[in-house]
DNA sequence: ATTGATTATCTTAAATTTAAGATATATGCT
DNA sequence: AGCATATATCTTAAATTTAAGATAATCAAT
């Protein structure tokens, strides 16, 4: 193997270990924000999904937020019970249901979800705007980029 | 609240997502790789943190992985039981346990760690070697700005 | 129309993580 | 020394996630 192959899989190595650690660091104190609002970081992100983009099948919220499909039931069904989303059956294709957020919901994230943002947003203050913008840029290619990776 | 002040929580918004769908995205093909060699995710990296570090408090890898004490327990438990990491009291301090990577573990890892790397590196295709670059140092300064975040 | 493959949701059990508190040790102060 | 506080690991139960497979509905192609 060429020395050059070598120092390219380090760097990729070492983009994967900042990547993973700059990740963790943030979520954790976004999770931390979630819960002072009694909803778990599941719960959250999918709501916050139904918040910002309407009744969304449950398929699709997986997708997004990355979890498996009973983790999906799971969770819808704890929003469900709190009266924070409800279940509406598709009517053209039976298989699927949608979630979308209730008045209740939507009343708690009105609430909540300015607050959450200026956290992040304090969290993010390490970077100025220009730089923000870079990393938003080369996040986006890098992340296209692994999901249509080949293998 | 001014315009200006918006925008630029939303271009943090954005950061946070781009940030979480990249690292989500390359995290679960990198779990999926570590699957495959019979090991969880915890265990891998746990395992990859001895490897590369060697004896470390199981306190401090904790921390690293960004795990509670009881889960550092339950994994290191399940480690040792396969025979690749053992525990060793500390002499100064009795509090402390450290967790030692075995000849085994060392043969595993020299086994897996070429090929997941590589595996990682085609995950990062997208990125020259020089956005690559970047991207680490804007992460680095962003993980370390929200370490040291006062809330 | 029927078959076969695919898709969406749900169910169940097992695996894993967290939260809370217990235990033992260490440290600093008086 | 004795006490209060802090630290490191472990234990337990509950919460959550995953993996695997069941069920029902759609779709494609005969």
């Amino acid at each position: 193997m060429a020395e050059h192959q070598v120092d390219s899989t380090a760097q990729s190595l070492k983009l994967f270990v900042v990547l993973s650690k700059a990740y963790r660091t943030i979520m954790d104190k976004a999770i931390k924000d979630m819960k002072r609002h009694g909803l778990s970081p599941s719960e959250f992100m999918i709501l916050e999904v139904l918040y910002n983009k309407g009744r969304t099948p449950l398929q699709q919220i997986g997708e997004k937020v990355l979890v498996t499909s009973g983790s999906v039931t799971y969770n819808i069904d704890k929003l469900e019970a709190k009266g924070l989303l409800k279940r509406i059956p598709c009517e053209k294709d039976r298989r699927v249901t949608y979630a979308e957020i209730t008045e209740a919901g939507n009343k708690l994230l009105d609430g909540i979800f300015p607050e959450h943002a200026s956290a992040v947003h304090e969290m993010m203050g390490a970077l100025s705007e220009e730089e923000k913008q870079t990393a938003a840029e080369l996040l986006k290619k890098l992340g296209k980029g692994a999901e249509t990776g080949n293998w």
